[in-house]
DNA sequence: CGCCAAATTATTTTT
DNA sequence: TAATTTGGCG
């Protein structure tokens, strides 16, 4: 390995990348070439000798740390076995499959997301004999994220949920699962209670990194600072003008923390930015320059000013659509782009429909990142709840959600019955189940109990076949076909055979994706509890290849990436800035205003907005204007586009016309 | 006691 | 629009 790290960096860039010993704080503008700088950090510590096994680079996103282990192996052309990049969260989970004994948990544990939580807390509300309409089950579940992470403490107006708080975490743990929350706090409480623990993850990790430092949150921060406060061998990289996170805890202040707890350190200023032209460098230095709460900057570039900004105001949300795939289908041939060039950014999710819709129609293949996870999907969770509950016999949510999936009988009141029952003998619904099954004095009928029988010899038939045989992706293959999934669907779905189809193509997506990383020859460990586990964190098919496709996503999903041309859709009032956001607190516009800065600086060549002037929201045609940040920008800087010209004949005449030039060469 | 069909409600961002 | 919940029926 050779690195040349001088003559491969900017001065700065080089004295972030070699300063290896002692804490260094990199600030880093969008663009600054700050990824690259990390990865030659990396390859130049290795090349120093240092072992894999003792570096841990913290990110937080799965895309950014594959990439980041991606560019190191380029770098230094090794496979890296045990290199740690890992996102906070999957790195607290590696804490717990190891750790999690201490806390009196099991290590078979179950994450529940979002949606589990959801269920989780609305059943504890039925529990409580809590009529539902008057708890906000999206508003419990933001309340007790931020009390446990102590964002928050009770005040006279939450307090009154307090005992809903206390009996959601006495189900978790009884179930033997843990929230995201909990994959931050639980290390983080080993690390302030185990002093061995936090010995042994001290005296591994000697050398930390992390990336994205301005979206820490205070437990993410406290971890880092337990990990690194003896050795001292901290690089944390930011730029506050990029925080887009505080929602979830994280605090940008955090850069200040750190000065404050690392005195020593050695501060760098990543200032010129290699990504974007002119133009864009100078629409977002003018745009953020709106906001007060931030450290000066002064971003330059020494490359060209550009194409200017194409602003495009388009009737409706389909309009816009449709200029975005012309558009693109256009630049493919007049600027020699392929479809990877291009990132379409929305500021919401569900913008993304409309899209995905006009891109089908078009057949411009594309990607969307984030959104409505593949593995949200009901089917695949159906199938995944009986694999964690083969894995963890414990964790109740997941029995209630395939107890009657396929149907087998047991309603509201059976299943009322197995809770008294599990209740007064405490025990796990399942466990409740089996011991009915064979308990001929349980005060319960025939029927219920032959049901119990039959679901129990089910469960302990795949869970001895799971744990026997090499091939776990067969044995579920064999289950979904065993208990008639597809009948279920059928039924579900009388009149509509072709949802049947997708759904059962779904599972057989999902199971064969299992089975590769079961087969995975560079898998060291292929157990399910891994794999579990990692689709928690994960929302999207890993072995899924992004080539040559267009990128769809929101932006928050876009950072760190970049596009040679960006299409920001929705640049309209109440979408950005978001309605919600803005009601919530006035000050939340500084953040609108950071993931603006943060969608523009995503254009390396062209960036192109869209401002519908009516919008399609859930039912109803909405009237829309263009959102205040449009006016934040130095107007010659932009250049209004007029209607659809795409449509003309003559304008298709000449696209079909390079097509032929374009196919001919 | 379970199931079906009509009624209802939800949309900010993510690990 | 689609998934989930509720009320009445078999």
């Amino acid at each position: 390995m050779d690195l040349h790290l001088k003559s491969a960096l900017n001065d700065k860039q080089y004295i972030g990348a070699s300063t290896i010993e002692g804490p260094v704080l990199i600030i880093a503008g969008a663009g600054s070439g700050k990824t690259r700088m990390i990865t030659y950090r990396i390859a130049h510590m290795l090349e120093q000798g240092i072992p894999q096994s003792h570096i841990l680079a913290l990110t937080f996103t799965n895309k950014a740390a594959a990439e980041m282990a991606e560019r190191v192996r380029d770098l230094t052309r090794a496979k890296l076995p045990k290199l740690t990049t890992s996102t906070f969260h999957a790195f607290g989970v590696m804490v717990l499959r190891a750790e999690i004994s201490h806390l009196g948990y099991d290590n078979n544990f179950t994450i529940y997301d979002q949606a589990d939580i959801m269920a989780l807390i609305k059943n504890v509300v039925r529990e409580l004999k809590i009529p539902l309409e008057e708890v906000d089950l999206y508003e419990l579940n933001n309340l007790f994220s931020s009390i446990k992470t102590k964002r928050s403490v009770w005040t006279a107006e939450t307090s009154q949920y307090r005992e809903i708080y206390d009996e959601y975490l006495l189900h978790l743990k009884a179930y033997n699962a843990v929230d995201f929350d909990d994959l931050i706090m639980l290390p983080l409480r080993l690390f302030e209670e185990h002093p061995a623990v936090l010995e042994k993850y001290r005296s591994r990790f000697n050398y930390i990194m992390v990336d994205e430092f301005q979206d820490t949150s205070h437990a993410q921060y406290k971890m880092v600072l337990l990990l690194a406060s003896e050795h001292r061998n901290i690089c944390v990289v930011g730029d506050d003008d990029q925080s887009i996170y505080s929602w979830r805890g994280a605090d940008y202040e955090n850069l200040v923390n750190f000065e404050r707890d690392f005195p020593e350190v050695t501060e760098i200023k990543l200032e010129q930015n290699y990504r974007s032209t002119g133009n864009i460098l100078h629409a977002a230095n003018s745009l953020i320059a709106n906001n007060t709460k931030r450290k000066k900057k002064n971003l330059w570039t020494g490359t060209e000013h550009g194409r200017t900004i194409v602003l495009h105001h388009p009737e409706d949300d389909e309009q816009e659509a449709q200029f975005i795939c012309s558009k693109i289908k256009e630049l493919s041939f007049s600027h020699g782009l392929t479809y990877v060039d291009f990132g379409v950014l929305v500021r919401t999710n569900s913008l993304l429909s409309t899209l995905e819709q006009a891109f089908l129609q078009e057949q411009i293949p594309y990607t969307v990142s984030g959104g409505q996870s593949f593995f949200s999907r009901k089917e695949i969770k159906d199938v995944i709840a009986y694999m964690r509950l083969l894995t963890n016999p414990d964790d109740n949510m997941n029995f209630l959600r395939i107890i009657n999936t396929p149907r087998r009988g047991i309603g509201r009141v059976s299943i009322e019955s197995l809770r008294s029952y599990a209740k007064s003998h405490h025990l796990s619904l399942f466990s409740a189940v089996s011991k009915l099954a064979y308990d001929m004095n349980a005060p319960i009928r025939d029927r219920l109990r032959d049901t119990c029988r039959e679901f129990t010899e089910l469960i302990e038939l795949y869970k001895s076949r799971l744990f026997s045989k090499r091939d776990m992706a067969k044995t579920i293959r064999n289950l979904v076909g065993d208990i008639d999934y597809r009948d279920h669907l059928i039924s579900e779905h009388p009149d509509n055979e072709r949802i049947v189809q997708w759904k059962m193509k779904n599972i057989e997506i999902f199971i064969n994706m299992f089975e590769r990383w079961e087969k995975n020859p560079d898998n060291l460990d292929p157990n399910i509890y891994e794999y579990l586990n990692r689709i928690s964190l994960t929302t999207k098919d890993d072995n899924d290849k992004e080539t040559g496709k267009v990128n769809l996503m929101t932006i928050h999903a876009s950072k760190g990436l970049e596009f040679n041309t960006v299409f920001l859709a929705g640049v309209e009032d109440h979408i950005i800035p978001h309605a919600r956001s803005i009601e919530e607190d006035e000050m939340n516009i500084e953040e609108e205003r950071r993931l603006f800065y943060v969608a523009i600086t995503r254009a390396q060549q062209s960036l192109y907005m869209t401002s519908c002037s009516q919008r399609k929201v859930m039912r109803e045609l909405i009237d829309t204007i263009p959102s205040r940040f449009i006016e934040e920008i130095p107007q010659e800087l932009i250049t209004h586009e007029e209607a659809d010209a795409e449509s003309t004949p003559e304008q298709a005449v000449d696209f079909f016309a390079k097509l032929k030039a374009k196919l001919a060469t």
